[in-house]
DNA sequence: ATAGGCCTGGAC
DNA sequence: GTCCAGGCCTAT
């Protein structure tokens, strides 16, 4: 579910629903999760009051109010779900939160492949990052100069989040298709006219993107070309296609990105 | 650049 | 059973 538009929904969630109290209880509920987050970390959260809850990127980050701060990515499949500490435990639930209010912040996750991260400071564990989508310093020209020095395609390098953080697959694909842009061309042979119809459609996608989270009912009739193999493009009436660039899906009308 | 790994569920 | 999955890391 978590592109970016899923991520910043549920880090609006979280702060509403933790903001200003204070951990009480840390539970780790599967083994895959306790690597990221040991017994030393559960118990150096609880106590704290949580000040502030911001995304970067893809990634969340609670602020605490000793200056540490728990980081929090989703991966494939992760979102909170917010309740009360006396109700059944959410299906896939990973880790819960407890705090003095008796909100229970479960990390649900089938996948069980989200990470938290407590550190003492977030810039510790937060990769290098470019610019949000939205940034004003994402420019043709600040976009051509991050992708200069590589090799591969424009969709590859859509996803590496230090280009621009927080784009994924989905909203790659539909970016480039919403600028007509093969997703095979090289990235750095674009020219300043293409990046900038780029920029256009990748802050186009991400706000017409679903305020809420991922639901792929909602999702499927939204999409231009993801998922879309052997469809009509709702723009040319060519065919859309699936390649695999990178080990991912890419999905593209041949017959108007060019 | 690509392959494999992390995990599990769902579609086939 | 097999293949696929919206992410990302590590190794080659």
């Amino acid at each position: 579910m978590p592109e970016l538009p899923e991520v910043e929904h549920a880090a609006r969630v979280l702060r509403a629903a933790i903001a200003g109290h204070r951990i009480v209880r840390v539970r780790v509920l599967h083994p895959a999760l306790r690597r990221a987050l040991p017994p030393s970390a559960q118990r150096r959260l609880t106590g704290r009051v949580v000040q502030d809850v911001v995304r970067r990127g893809k990634h969340q980050v609670l602020h605490l109010d000793n200056g540490t701060a728990l980081v929090a990515h989703f991966r494939m499949t992760g979102d909170w779900a917010v309740g009360r500490v006396d109700e059944a435990r959410e299906r896939y639930a990973r880790a819960e939160l407890e705090v003095d209010d008796g909100t229970r912040v479960t990390l649900a996750d089938p996948r069980a492949l989200a990470t938290l991260t407590l550190a003492a400071d977030p810039a510790d564990v937060l990769p290098v990052l470019g610019p949000e989508p939205d940034d004003a310093s994402l420019t043709p020209a600040s976009l051509a100069a991050s992708l200069a020095r590589r090799r591969g395609a424009i969709k590859p390098a859509l996803l590496d989040q230090r280009v621009i953080a927080g784009v994924g697959n989905i909203y790659a694909a539909e970016a480039l298709w919403r600028a007509r842009i093969d997703p095979r061309t090289p990235a750095r042979s674009l020219g300043a006219a293409r990046l900038k119809r780029l920029i256009a459609a990748i802050r186009a996608v991400l706000r017409r993107a679903p305020a809420g989270r991922y639901q792929a009912d909602v999702a499927v009739s939204r999409w231009n070309v993801y998922d879309r193999e052997g469809l009509t493009c709702h723009r040319c009436g060519g065919t859309v296609k699936r390649i695999v660039q990178a080990g991912r899906s890419t999905y593209y009308c041949p017959k108007c990105q060019t």
